[in-house]
DNA sequence: CACAGCTATCGACCAACGGTCAACAGTAGT
DNA sequence: ACTACTGTTGACCGTTGGTCGATAGCTGTG
């Protein structure tokens, strides 16, 4: 007669839904903002068990990023069968085609990154891959100049995306064309 | 025969005392790792105290981050005798002099900046107030396309300065260079 | 249909944090 | 020696991230 104190669910799924709201809380709320009580209240759940399944909210942030990192590797995987510079504009307008779908959560990111030390990391870590991936396409040797323009640009068009999410009042293409002349003018010869 | 429980201090040499603390134990420890129990225990006094000079954590840390931005402010004051360009070059060596020498608490700044919402606000403004000098020397309107060159350039700026603090293997003239050309090229038109 | 075992789930608890407050204790003027 | 001013403190509060033993919902078996 009386209703079951809670609802069980199998772990996958529920580990499933966690991770759902949880991408779209991080998203909406900031990282020290938002508490594991109030995620577990929006879950219907006790904090208990948003801490059986993640073991600390750092990890739980981490996970909700993974999940999102992994979508947008996938996006923006380069094809092998172009030539590196059109890998590169091609892998840039995709990535940009994913921050305009995430953005909010993007900007949030770029902006706070450094609050919790573990997503610092894990946005080192891209970069770094990201940076790698962009020298291995550029003719010439990886000298300390070069290593530095490419990890500089990389914090450019972080700046250049929050500035297009900020005003709107640039096209895709514009902003391409921006940072692909940022680089060029990073890496090209003093003149 | 006691000794008394406590030294009374002047309130401006006492204010002085933890600014000059503040700006040491910020640089070496994250914001978040260090609590106001920790340098009221390290100032020697309560944390009560430490409260009546500063209103709350946050406004402690912009206390003593204000400070180092006067500092780096009269550092780099452009000279309005110079040509534009020169300004510019001029004022960039001067701020990566000063870097030289805060390298620690600026990249820390720089990583970690929007943990906390009010100095997010003030690097922001700094950013802004910048950017418009950079603006004012340039030759020709302000489109969306500039403002968001010279926006993301400043952020290319600190990838840029990361970069050196890591590894140090470029001269503060070719690190210029480097930026110089970056912004350039940001700034170019289309070919 | 009972019942036992597995485990997903919870309520209650803890230490540490940022922040507040009334009361205390040094010090200077008389 | 007393008073008045104020720099200073210990004790306290609500909230936070995190932990733990106990509970209650399923599922397979007789």
């Amino acid at each position: 007669m009386s209703e079951p104190a809670y609802t069980r669910l199998d772990v996958e799924e529920r580990r499933r839904r966690l991770l759902e709201l949880g991408t779209d809380l991080f998203a909406r709320h900031d990282y020290d903002a938002l508490s594991m009580a109030a995620i577990a209240r929006e879950a219907g759940i006790s904090k208990a068990l948003l801490y059986h399944y993640f073991p600390s909210k750092q990890a739980y942030f981490v996970a909700t990023l993974e999940q999102k990192a992994e979508e947008l590797a996938g996006r923006i995987a380069p094809d092998p069968d172009l030539a590196p510079a059109e890998q590169l504009a091609t892998s840039l307008d995709a990535f940009l085609g994913w921050v305009e779908e995430n953005g909010d959560a993007y900007a949030k990111l770029v902006r706070g990154a450094g609050a919790v030390p573990e997503v610092r990391e894990v946005m080192e870590e891209v970069r770094a891959a990201t940076a790698a991936l962009i020298m291995a396409g550029l003719p010439g040797p990886e000298t300390p100049a070069r290593r530095a323009a490419v990890r500089a640009w990389l914090w450019f068009m972080d700046g250049a995306i929050l500035d297009w999410l900020e005003h709107r009042d640039l096209t895709r293409e514009q902003l391409g064309t921006l940072v692909l002349r940022a680089l060029e003018g990073a890496l090209g010869e003093p003149h």
